[in-house]
RNA sequence: GCGGUCGUAGCUCAAUUUGGUUAGAGCACUCCCCUGUCACGGGAGAGGCUGCCGGUUCAAGUCCGGUCGACCGCGCCA
């Protein structure tokens, strides 16, 4: 097999005799001339048979929609006449010489050139790969790439080095629900998926990191959104020896030329992103995520906004103390005496900021309480009596005993942030293989049941329905 | 867990206010015609358990109850 030549680069064949692998877009058989359009990730082209190739149009005569080939043909200059200006390739077309079928299609469930946003979302979940070779979903897909490609090379650039922490770890009573793993060899232990690796990302900076970065998936069992999926994926960042407007600058600096680099035809309304209190956004927005955009019918404009000096406890509807946000943010500098005393519980602030994005939160972060003493005087306060202190986060106080430097960071929620920038109405527009509202993917046919064998060996027995 | 919207051909939809002949259309599909199309065009054809179960009625896609599923929102989501 000869040398396949990528759609997009044809032009420069111009003349030339050329192998290009794809697939069929559209076919349009005239009779004794047959027009192909192919596809492949880099673009489309027209390919049309000639009379003369007569085996060539026997050929063309039996493919389909979909179907996958490789064609060798000759790349000509179009008649003056046949140029479309407008479109990829509009300016040559490839004659075809041969056709090689290296896969037939069944007919596509769905037509994929038009939108397929308009197809029930259920059958384009089920054939997610036959959805996924649109144009828009091919976009989607690839900018997402290049989005993470340009972060990894921003932070590697600012010393940041990218590293995993475990998915199979520990469930910790507060936050958001587990998903859980049966352990084999301990019966009637389980692991948790992890909703976050801020435990990992604290204890990687006691581990002397300084900056940690990671294209982190979390997963959290709770019902979705269409800005929320039991699984998700966060750039986590975590940095020691910096304040709030170290880790907020470096931020802020990264979304900034990221935009500028990966979408210039994008407007950021507003540079620096303007700051506003918690308390100033609900009595302006009645948002902690406020929508600033001054045209909101602007597609391609982006108001980014810093909330900051949120309430760092607040109570529940049984009474008792609990954090808005994060249980291991520093409060803020001149009301941490109130907190290592319990009073005024209900005017501590801390150092928390989020990052909104036209009316979503993209991120969201703070300095972090790495004092063991100002630690434990949170969880007194939202009532763990210090057994499950000691039972559920002494690794971290510990840690926290042993050298562990001032640090803070943030996490993006990476989808969110690239369903604003594709312009897409739901987070699911930018996950290859979504879930659906009630956590199904509808493809694999998951969740499942799992064999009697599979459960023995988890020492796992059902209750009945 | 709760509320709302929806479910008719492979896909997108129609079948009116008020239940009434054989459930229609566009796209896709199959076959035929077509030498410059590019969402080609023209002709013919095939394709339906109206999500599922039950009820009301002489008669149900249409009304009622239940159920399943998708989407949106609330609760929930450090």
């Amino acid at each position: 097999m000869s040398k396949r030549i990528y759609i997009k680069d044809l032009k420069n064949f111009v003349g030339q005799e050329v192998l290009i692998n794809g697939w069929v877009d559209v076919r349009r058989d005239q009779g004794k001339l047959v027009f192909i359009d192919m596809r492949d990730m880099t673009g489309k082209v027209q390919c049309v048979v000639l009379p003369n190739h007569t085996e060539a149009i026997e050929q063309a005569k039996e493919v389909r929609t979909e179907w996958v080939l490789s064609i060798k043909g000759l790349v000509n200059k179009r008649p003056d006449k046949n140029i479309k200006e407008d479109i990829l390739n509009g300016d040559i077309e490839l004659e075809i010489l041969d056709i090689e079928v290296l896969n037939k299609s069944e007919t596509i469930p769905f037509e994929i050139d038009k939108d397929t946003r308009n197809i029930s979302e259920d059958v384009r979940l089920k054939y997610r790969y036959v959805d996924l070779r649109s144009d828009r979903m091919q976009k989607n897909v690839r900018n997402r790439h290049k989005v993470i490609k340009f972060i990894r090379d921003f932070l590697d650039k600012e010393d940041f080095i990218e590293i995993e922490t475990p998915l199979l770890t520990k469930s910790t009573p507060e936050g958001s629900r587990d998903y859980v793993v049966p352990a084999r060899l301990y019966p009637g232990n389980f692991y948790a998926l992890p909703q976050s690796p801020q435990q990992y990302k604290q204890l990687l900076m006691t581990a002397g990191m300084e900056k940690y970065f990671q294209i982190a998936r979390c997963m959290r069992d709770e019902d979705t959104r269409g800005d929320r999926q039991p699984e998700f994926t966060q750039l986590d960042l975590e940095m020691s020896f910096v304040d709030k407007e170290d880790v907020m600058d470096v931020n802020e600096k990264l979304m900034i030329e990221l935009v500028q680099k990966i979408y210039p035809e994008k407007k950021i309304q507003q540079i620096p992103f303007p700051r506003m209190t918690f308390k100033e956004a609900m009595e302006k927005y009645n948002s902690d995520k406020p929508d600033l955009r001054e045209n909101k019918e602007d597609p391609n404009l982006l108001a980014f906004c810093w909330v900051v000096d949120f309430p760092f406890f607040e109570k529940t509807e049984e009474g008792s103390w609990t954090f808005t946000h994060n249980p291991f943010s520093k409060p803020k500098d001149e009301h941490m005496e109130w907190l290592l005393n319990k009073e005024k519980i209900e005017d501590i602030l801390t150092t928390q900021y989020d990052l909104a994005l036209n009316g979503f939160e993209i991120g969201g972060g703070s300095i972090r309480n790495h004092s063991p003493e100002a630690l434990e005087k949170v969880f007194e306060i939202m009532g763990h009596k210090m057994e499950n202190i000691k039972k559920n986060f002494d690794h971290m106080l510990e840690a926290f005993s042993l050298g562990t430097p001032p640090h803070g960071g943030i996490a993006w929620g990476l989808d969110r942030l690239m369903m604003v920038l594709q312009n897409e109405p739901n987070i699911r527009e930018v996950i290859t293989f979504a879930k659906t509202g009630e956590g199904k993917d509808l493809m694999m046919n998951s969740p499942a049941e799992i064999s009697k064998e599979q459960l023995d060996e988890l020492n796992i027995s059902l209750n009945k329905k």
